[in-house]
DNA sequence: ACAATTTAATTAACTTGTTAACCTTATAAC
DNA sequence: GTTATAAGGTTAACAAGTTAATTAAATTGT
C-alpha cells in the first residue's frame, strides 16, 4: 500500500488568513532559501563524514584546498574564495596553525597583511584526502549528470548576482 | 578600460601537481557547494537586515512562519519543515518562548511530544513583518523571473534527493 | 507483565555564522 | 609632514550547526 502523504481528512493548515491575489504567487520564491539549503546539505552529508575521519570540518578543508591550489594567499583572498567571513576565518586559521598544517608570514610590503601557506604536513593531508573527495564528485556526476550540473551552476551564479 | 580580472603575468595558481585525465572533469561539481552557499547568501542578505530590525534571526523567523501556517506542530515536524536540527531547534524554541511569541503544551497522547503554537504577540509579529517579506519576494521575482525560479527549484529538489 | 529496543526531545562540547567594536598599518587630504 | 580616513585583521558576544551522549516515555518481543 502506497504511503499516504497527506490524508485529506487531517488538515493542519490554516486557510491563509486573507490572501489577495497580489500576494499569492510567491510560493515558489518562498521555498527558495530552504531548497538551496537542502540541496547543499545533500552534498555536504557525503563529504562531512569523510572529512571528519581526517579531523577536518568542511570549512577547514576549503581553506586547505584553496591553499593547495594557490600556494599563497592572504586572509582577504581566502575569505573571498572560501566565502567565509573574516571572524570565522581567523578562528579557522588559528586552528590550522596550531595543528601545523598552515603557516603565516607577515607581508613585507603591507604589514597589515599575512600570507598563508600549507606546511608539508598540510600538503600531505590534502593528498591523503583527495582520492576520497574525487570519488564523491564522481558519484554526484553519475547521479545528476554533467549537463544538469552546469545548468544549475549557471542559474546559481546568476542568482548570486542579485 | 575594462577591469583586468586576471592579468596573465601574475599567475598565482600552481599547475595541478599531477592530474590524470580521469581527475580533471570535476571543476564544475567542485564549485557546487560554494555556488549554493553564494546563491543562498544573495537571498538572505536581503532578508536578514529586515528581520534583524524586528529582532529575529532567519531561523527564528522560519519557525514563526511555519507556526503561522500550521497553527500547531510538534518539534519533530518543525525540525523537518524548517530543516533545522533538533539541538538548534530546542534553543530557538526556548528563545521564542522566553519572548512570549510561542507556547508549548505537552501532548496528552504521547507525553514525549510537545505541541507548539504562536501566541497572540507571535501572530502579531508575523503580520507586522509579512509585508516587508513579500516586497523582497517580489524583488527576487522581478530580477530573476518566475520561470527561472521554477526551473531552479526543480533542479534543487532533484539534487536534494541525492 | 517485564526486559529490551526505539523514539522525542534535551544537554554538552566544539566549530562556525553574524554583527559590532577595536587595533594597527596604509593611504589620502590638506 | 601631520591629521583624517580607510583597509586588513582580530576580538567579543551571541545565535546556530554538528555530533555524541543522555533522559524520559512509548513500543516491541517474549
Amino acid at each position: 500500500m502506497p504511503p499516504l502523504k497527506r490524508p485529506s481528512a487531517m488538515r493542519d493548515t490554516k486557510p491563509p488568513a486573507s490572501n489577495p491575489a497580489s500576494e499569492l504567487p510567491h510560493e515558489a520564491t518562498k521555498a527558495m532559501p530552504i531548497a538551496l539549503l537542502r540541496a547543499r546539505e545533500a552534498l555536504m552529508s557525503r563529504f562531512r563524514p569523510m572529512l571528519a575521519e581526517h579531523d577536518f570540518t568542511s570549512q577547514q578543508w576549503r581553506v586547505i584546498r584553496l591553499l593547495n591550489e594557490h600556494s599563497t594567499l592572504d586572509a582577504a583572498q581566502l575569505a573571498e574564495k572560501a566565502f567565509i567571513l573574516p571572524p570565522s576565518l581567523t578562528r579557522i586559521l588559528a586552528n590550522l596553525e596550531t595543528r601545523d598544517l598552515v603557516t603565516r608570514v607577515q607581508s613585507s610590503s603591507d604589514r597589515r597583511r599575512y600570507l598563508f601557506t600549507l606546511t608539508t604536513p598540510g600538503e600531505e593531508a590534502f593528498r591523503k584526502i583527495s582520492p576520497d573527495r574525487i570519488k564523491v564528485y564522481k558519484e554526484i556526476e553519475a547521479y545528476f549528470g554533467r549537463d544538469k550540473i552546469n545548468l544549475l551552476l549557471s542559474l546559481l551564479d546568476e542568482l548570486a548576482q542579485f
